[in-house]
DNA sequence: GCGCTCCTGACCAACGTGGTCAGGAAAGTC
DNA sequence: GACTTTCCTGACCACGTTGGTCAGGAGCGC
């Protein structure tokens, strides 16, 4: 149940490209990585597999760069977690959904079903327009206003 | 953001313990590995973290086995999870609120605070006795409810 | 054709995952 | 006290993932 330095850079990566998407001119792997502090070859591979789902596009040679291929507004970290990490919330690598369970787990399917609802909740609701502009969706703040979401258990 | 086989068995066999928690005598290690499907050597191992962060108890020798070391009702799923799998959502192994984001990533720590919060708002809540029992908390029942939980994504 | 930038695959060390194996140590039974 | 039962513990293992680095190739613009 962590979340990996690959999905972190993806989506810092991403939100960085979505406030450039004003400019007209692509975006430089290096501008990227050192504005987010992103080792760049790391990085490329990153945009790399991005790009291969869509996310983002690019263009090689000088002026070229990177930039989203839809308005910030539409793409949401959700997918760029799954671009990067694969499907949410699978149980030994497969869907909760598939598994059977018996004697007295039986309902812990259920229990899995519900953390993968609620991980989507919060991750296909930010967009990464939400991100760059601070204004989060609602259920962020209603699930950070508790004092205690900001402690370690 | 996935489920370990690992933290999977060890609710498994909890939900296990949790039903025989009427029971007079200790359940055996076999016994819970044969009622789960779950190879039993791997299973002594998980036994014996969960011994170790005080959720179970055991005893060897003939009449020997393992049982809770507090009421079902008073175990969460959480805790188990946390036992076996370490914390909670944290990213590259750091937990969230330690992190430092610069740039218009800036937001992205609340939106990883929430996304653990929203875990915890599930895990936290169900516990042992509601699983074997089957009548899981309100929030289990919300979450599920919507026919869109229950596909891939 | 030259420099810039992305693109791609190979490689790497360390760690995590999902186990198995072999033996030791307590508890109960005869 | 011997013996059986069951937990306890550490070592080991194959394989994949993580978090990168390295070297070169392929387009693009000028």
């Amino acid at each position: 149940m962590r979340v990996s330095a690959k999905a972190d850079y993806a989506v810092r990566a991403a939100a960085e490209l979505a406030a450039a998407q004003k400019e007209e001119s692509p975006v430089k792997g290096e501008r990227l990585a050192d504005a987010q502090d992103i080792p760049l070859q790391f990085l490329e591979h990153i945009l790399l597999e991005l790009k291969h789902h869509g996310i983002v596009r690019a263009r090689r040679g000088a002026k070229g760069g990177y930039w989203l291929a839809r308005p910030a507004d539409e793409v949401t970290v959700a997918e760029i977690v799954r671009a990067v990490e694969g499907p949410i919330a699978h149980v030994q690598s497969t869907p909760p959904e598939d598994i059977e369970y018996r004697g007295n787990s039986k309902h812990l399917q259920e229990v899995w079903i519900a953390v993968r609802a609620s991980l989507r909740s919060v991750l296909e609701e930010v967009t990464l327009a939400d991100l760059v502009s601070g204004e989060l969706p609602s259920v962020v703040g209603e699930l950070t206003a508790a004092p205690d979401a900001w402690v370690a258990r």
